[in-house]
DNA sequence: CTCATTTTTTAACATTTGTAAAATGTTGTC
DNA sequence: GACAACATTTTACAAATGTTAAAAAATGAG
C-alpha cells in the first residue's frame, strides 16, 4: 500500500512514516464517468486523490456553469470550502471519465495535520501551488487574449485537450463556447 | 513584543510559544509611500507583515500594469514565487502609503516550518485562505458583470476605495480605467 | 497659493466577445 | 446502421469593453 501511494504524484515527496499514516485511513472507490463526487450544496466529509481519470471543478450560475479547475491523475480533489471553512461551497466536482480514486475523511486529515509536521507542510505546499497557479490564471486573463490563452492551454495540457469537452475548456479559459470555436476556426 | 504581535490579524490565533519563535526573528522597518518592497526580477529573502499602510501586488506587462492583490494592515506580504519556488517572480509589491512593516527572513520562516507544527499549519491556512479568495475572484469574473464587481468591491472594501487610486482598482477588477469611469458615472 | 504632475472623466470610434438559433458533426445504444 | 442525445460550429446581430486622445479635476511640491 505504501509503495502504491508513493507512485502517486501528490505523495511522492513524503517519508514512509507519513505515507503509513495516510495508508491507515485511505480507501479506494471507483466511480463512473459523469458522477458528481463533490456537491456544492453539501459539506463533503472526504477529500479524494485521483488515481485514474479526469475531473473538473465547476460552479453553477443562473444560466451557465463555469469550469474553473481540472484534475488529472495524481491530483488531490478538495471541496475547498468544506475543507477550509467547513461550509457548503461553491464548487462541484464531476468525473469526466470512469475513475479510480482514493479517499480519506477530512476529519482524519485534520488529525494528521495536528500531529505530523511533515503532513502539515504537505498540506501547506498543496495550497501554495494551487494558489500560484490560480493567481497566474487571473493575471493571464488581463495580459493575454483569448486566442493566446487557448494556444498555451493546448501546449501545456495536451491530455486535457484530447479528453475534455470543448465547452468545459471554453469556460475554463474564460470565454464562451462560440468564442472558442471562432478561435479554433482561425487556426485551421 | 509578543503582545504586539498578537494584535496583528495574521498572528492572533497563535500560541505564546509560536509568537515567541516569530518574535526572535522579526524586525521593524518603515518605508515611504511609493516604495517597491518586493521586485519581480529579484529573489526576495524576506516576507513582510503590514502593520500600518496599504500595499498592492502588481504584474508588469508590455503596455500595462495590473494589480491583482491589495494588502491592508495585518496582512502578510509574500513574493509567492520567491517564497514557494525560490525564483524571481511575476509580482511586484508597492506601498501605497507611508507604512510600518515587520519583516523576517524567509530562511528563518522555513526553519520554523520544519520545527513547529503550529507554525506549519499557520502557513497552510494563510495559503488556503488566499487560494479561496483568488478562486472566487476568478469565478466572479465569469458570473458577474464589471458593474456588479465594482459595487461589491465598494461594499466589501470601503477602506480601499477611499485610499487607493482608481486606476489600480480598475485593473484589480479586470477592466480598464475608462470602463471603470463609465461604471461610476452610471451611478451618479 | 501656484504651477506642474498625475489622476479621472469624457468622447468618438473600433474591436472583441456575447447571445440566440440553426446547421453540422459526433457518440453511444439498440 | 439508424436513431437519439449531445457537442461543436456557424451565422447574424447586439452589447460590452477596449483604444486613443483630449478635457477636467485633483494632488503635491515649492
Amino acid at each position: 500500500m505504501i509503495e502504491q501511494l508513493r507512485n502517486i504524484a501528490v505523495f511522492t515527496a513524503l517519508s514512509d512514516g507519513s505515507l503509513y499514516e495516510f495508508a491507515k485511513h485511505i480507501e479506494y472507490v471507483k466511480h463512473q464517468k459523469g458522477t458528481i463526487i463533490i456537491r456544492a450544496d453539501k459539506i463533503e466529509p472526504h477529500f479524494y486523490v485521483l488515481e485514474r481519470g479526469i475531473a473538473r471543478a465547476y460552479s453553477d450560475g443562473e444560466n451557465q456553469q463555469i469550469t474553473f479547475w481540472f484534475g488529472q491523475s495524481g491530483n488531490v480533489l478538495f471541496s475547498f470550502n468544506s475543507y477550509i471553512n467547513n461550509q457548503p461551497g461553491y464548487e462541484n466536482i464531476e468525473l469526466l471519465e470512469d475513475s479510480i480514486l482514493m479517499r480519506m475523511r477530512l476529519s482524519n486529515l485534520f488529525l494528521l495535520y495536528d500531529k505530523h509536521l511533515e503532513i502539515a507542510n504537505w498540506g501547506r505546499k498543496i495550497a501554495e501551488q494551487e494558489l500560484i497557479a490560480t493567481e497566474r490564471r487571473l493575471i493571464d486573463r488581463a495580459f493575454k487574449g483569448a486566442a493566446e490563452r487557448y494556444q498555451e492551454f493546448v501546449a501545456q495540457s495536451p491530455e486535457l485537450i484530447k479528453r475534455v469537452a470543448l465547452k468545459h475548456i471554453a469556460s475554463y479559459l474564460g470565454v464562451t463556447q462560440v468564442t472558442l470555436s471562432r478561435i479554433r476556426a482561425a487556426y485551421k
